[in-house]
DNA sequence: CCTGAAAGAATTACGCG
DNA sequence: CGCGTAATTCTTTCAGG
């Protein structure tokens, strides 16, 4: 699989601040041509890295319900059952589980009723539930990955993230990003010894 | 303020499922011409419904960190400050705000090391914060609204979802959407004191 | 990945109820 | 004021290198 590039972060950083910017405007930035645009965002959705194009909406204009983030005890094996219930229930907006058996969800709910919710999603009572926790929110925000480097390449030696100091490796004709000249000789030598190893291509 | 109508709700889903849709497609399904619905997606964004387009991104594909959920305890006129530290800072992902003076952030942080996270974003020692706990984090899901009754309308009068059985009420030339007869009759009756009181307009 | 042509979409201007 | 139609302008897609 193909590395990503800084044109195709760049990309992904035109298109996350606004997804209907035009393909020819975002070419002018990064100084290709639109279709090469075109042909980047096309790989950059079949490797799942964009999952779609979609919109931000201030759901508290949307919805009058009580915002909440609440955490629930659940038996250990019920967590990926439990996961699919809520991203599928009404007014769910995150899920997050834990790798202790917790599962937590920030949702709107109408008069933060949450023994309701839970019944209704669950079943009445909730078996796989041993014990749930409410909190109510004030304020709820995403923060779409536009500023600086949180949409970062991270350096294929060593995780960290590649900054413009960073450095771009080829070979065999991938790309690969270092964040320092000590990970990409690691880096090197790692891949020649694997090279050696294993047999070209 | 015009309030929606079922026809911006369906625009709103269609473009949650694909925000580079094109209008005219859109259109087509909701039964306009392009540029009424051109208008109307103005409009949304006017109204601060639609508060930008985007991409929804995988973004464990972008960032080796670990996926945390940490809760601050917070002195307790320091939430509003916290809360923009971190949504400004560097792998933050949802910032809530709880109505007692906790803040929850969910995050992917280099090797997990939270004590130096927040030492870098709110200075070392971090004296906003009183103690914090850290979750792990196996999954992160976000469930834009795309599903159903997720991005329903609210009665006006009793705050609960507006569905296929609604009623809607135009009065002044604007629109208002009722759940149930009964509501509708208790509203119309509502405005009619209110006019009544404060004079047409 | 580029260029250039063809197809397609958004925007604008204008008229209607 | 919201909508439709039609002309204009801009974008995307496709073919070929």
């Amino acid at each position: 699989m193909r590395t990503l590039d800084e044109t195709d972060v760049e990309i992904l950083r035109l298109l996350t601040e606004d997804a209907r910017r035009p393909y020819r405007e975002i070419a002018e930035r990064v100084g290709l041509s639109s279709p090469a645009v075109s042909d980047r965002v096309t790989r950059l959705q079949d490797l799942g890295i964009v999952r779609r194009f979609t919109l931000e909406l201030d759901r508290s204009k949307l919805r009058g319900g009580v915002p909440v983030l609440v955490e629930l005890a659940v038996r250990p094996d019920a967590a990926a059952e439990m996961h699919e219930a809520l991203a599928a229930a009404d007014g769910v907006e995150h899920v997050f589980v834990a790798s202790d058996p917790r599962v937590f969800f920030q949702a709107r709910l109408p008069r933060a009723d949450v023994r309701a919710f839970l019944a209704e999603t669950f079943g009445a009572p909730p078996e796989a539930i041993v014990d749930y926790d409410v909190t109510v929110l004030t304020d709820v925000e995403w923060t779409p990955g536009t500023g600086g480097t949180d949409l970062a390449l991270t350096c294929a030696q060593c995780g960290n993230e590649v900054d413009r100091e960073g450095e771009t490796l080829r070979l065999d004709g991938e790309r690969y990003y270092l964040c320092c000249p000590s990970c990409r000789d690691e880096f090197e030598a790692r891949y020649e010894r694997f090279r050696a190893g294993a047999g070209a291509e």
